[in-house]
DNA sequence: GAGCTTAGTAATCGACTGATACCCTGTCAA
DNA sequence: TTGACAGGGTATCAGTCGATTACTAAGCTC
């Protein structure tokens, strides 16, 4: 029997950098920067290795890529949750919208990643720039006091964290109720 | 000139463990757990390659106990800060104290190598455990209420994370000064 | 000072990995 | 019909890297 080699789609080359970013994404989250290999992105990703290793150039533009990509989710998340509401409330609507990504535990690690590689100098200033501008962006858009503000990124890193070491405990409540935050370790 | 191969001083094994593990937290730090090679680790602590593998058995055994002996140093630090101070200043003086382990980005950035790992289970386990542990130790030897207890380990996060960023307009002030955290979202 | 234990090295290997070079094939305008 | 461009695969390499094996020598003990 002849195996008909499944005709694959062909998609234009810019789709297909979108779904290999998503693969990269969940290898990188999961082995880190050096030990995810093009070879498991590819098959992922459903395309041979030397493509994915085309697509981008080099393996750290591909990792690169992601970055960008994981500021870029939560940019826009924060833009649509503080949509047409009055300054006052933005910050905690963003906390919440953050909240909601607080489930993908990939997209968490994947950025966790980021700030492990920051060894490199270049990935350090993709990351020191667009933190700093996602920093700027949140203060301008919450007009939030700087107390506020540095008080809001260290919860939302906390998170991060936390939902990486996979302790609920400490994750679990963004502290919109902080009227009840969970008594763990009060004698139970 | 036959080169006399300058007699290296011999150690107890013990001993040239803690070396190593030094060695290679500055690796691991800088290049993170896959790209951190045994070999440069075994340069910087000037022994031969073979001999790191022997006295941890595997890479990932090095690795744990470089996680290992940041929770242990963070541990002696805040138990030596608190020493002798009635409870209700323990919390600020811990405060203070891990504002000085601030200063050495290499460990810092070892800490953020260690939870972007947790991608391998055992080394997720390693430190879900000691982190988790941490938390209680300050929770009873501070009896800081819950969201203090919170903020204080968010603070330390958001400055790690602006440690390897290099941002230092972020991290700078922990917030002794901080009379009462503010409870952010309250309309300013 | 003989003999055992322990610190440490040299040599080498097998598996892997990112990258390169080259080829194939739909598709679409002229 | 053709030809050229863009999407995509095959084959292959050159370099690493963790681990294993086998060996040497320092120091302790009796």
């Amino acid at each position: 029997m002849s195996v008909k080699p499944v005709p694959r789609p062909r998609m234009t080359a810019t789709a297909r950098r979108a779904e290999v970013v998503e693969a990269a994404s969940a290898e990188f989250a999961m082995r880190g920067y050096v030990g995810a290999t093009t070879e498991a992105i590819a098959r992922r990703a459903g395309v041979s290795q030397p493509y994915v290793v085309r697509l981008f150039g080099t393996k750290k533009a591909l990792f690169s890529a992601c970055c960008e990509a994981n500021f870029d989710l939560v940019t826009e998340t924060f833009t649509r949750a503080a949509e047409g509401l009055p300054a006052d409330r933005r910050l905690a609507a963003m906390g919440d919208a953050y909240g909601d990504l607080l489930n993908d535990r990939e997209r968490l690690l994947m950025q966790l990643q980021g700030y492990a590689a920051t060894g490199d100098p270049e990935i350090r200033a993709l990351m020191r720039d667009r933190y700093a501008a996602l920093y700027r962006y949140v203060e301008k858009l919450s007009g939030a006091t700087p107390a506020e503000l540095r008080t809001f990124f260290a919860i939302g890193m906390l998170c991060n964290v936390a939902a990486a070491l996979e302790l609920p405990e400490i994750m679990g409540s963004w502290p919109k109720a902080d009227a009840a935050p969970p008594p763990y370790g009060a004698a139970r």
